[in-house]
Formats: structure tokens, sequence, C-alpha cells
DNA sequence: GCCAACGTTGGC
DNA sequence: GCCAACGTTGGC
């Protein structure tokens, strides 16, 4: 099983519509680094959801559903691929940028480097490193 | 709102 | 095939 982060501005496509909508098809990805990411992607693997811009804060897991297939929003015949995801829970405390920087397991992430990447890979460690930081919560 | 990073486009 | 111009992303 792999490790993902997907990256999302929320008033694009928020966390919360995706658990609105309960699974999506992960559409749009025109990023070549990032399509070969999505082509290795499998079912059952782990992501986790983040939101650039307005939050830059982790917040919350979403698991993969689908192998690759054509993005349908994608000119046919184009290599654009998509896979659909799953909400799978919220982050009892959002895991912000300003940590992952902090931390000496997850500043090591794509996420902080290529900070236009929108799919990335992360290992298993740093994928339990934020479930750990985001079980505390806020007073 | 600004700017750095970086991908894409198009003229040559 | 090079590179300047331009557009987009995303942190600050």
């Amino acid at each position: 099983m792999a490790f993902w982060l997907l990256k999302s501005e929320p008033e694009v496509y928020s966390f919360q519509q995706l658990e609105k909508e309960g699974t999506t098809p992960w559409t749009g990805i025109r990023n070549h680094q990032a399509k070969l990411n999505l082509l290795a992607m499998r079912p059952g693997d782990l992501c986790l959801y983040y939101h650039s811009r307005e939050g830059k804060e982790i917040v919350g897991t979403a698991t993969v559903q689908t192998p690759p297939y054509p993005d349908p929003t994608a000119e046919a015949g184009s290599p654009w691929v998509c896979v659909d995801i799953t909400a799978q829970g919220p982050l009892a405390q959002p895991v912000t940028l300003q940590q992952i920087k902090e931390d000496v397991v997850l500043q090591t992430m794509p996420l902080v480097r290529h900070t236009r990447l929108s799919v990335m890979p992360i290992t298993a460690e740093q994928f339990n490193r934020v479930l750990q930081l985001g079980l505390a919560r806020a007073i």
C-alpha cells in the first residue's frame, strides 16, 4: 500500500465538500509529474488532504477507490488520468504548513520544496506522523 | 497584493 | 532547439 498527499484549494473543492459527496473523481490534473503519481495509485492507498492558499493545512484523509483511468474532463486521446477518491475522515486538529516545516519527519515531504506539485508520494512514517499530530486537540 | 518558482507557448 | 514572454500556482 502506498501513501499520497493531495492538494486542493478549499475555495475550489474542499475536504468538507468531499465528505458531503463521499466519493469524487480526482480530475483536472494537468502536470506530468502529478500524472505519474496518479498512475502509480492503487485502490486502498491512503491520502492526506491538504488545503492550499486558504488554510495551508492538512485537514483529513481519503482513500483511493479505483485504479487510474482516463480523465473524462480531458480531451479524448490526451494522456491525462484520474482516480476516484473517498473521504475517510477529518483530522481532529489540522496539521499546518508551519508544523510541517518544523517537523523533522514531515519537512522532507515534496510539499515543502515543490510547492506547485499537487499529487505527491509520501512515506508511511510521514502519513502516521500527520495522524499522530492530528489527534491532538486544540484548547 | 506581491513575488518566486516553474510550466507552456511561440518567434526565430 | 533556444529562449523570452507569459500564465499559473501558492506562500507570504
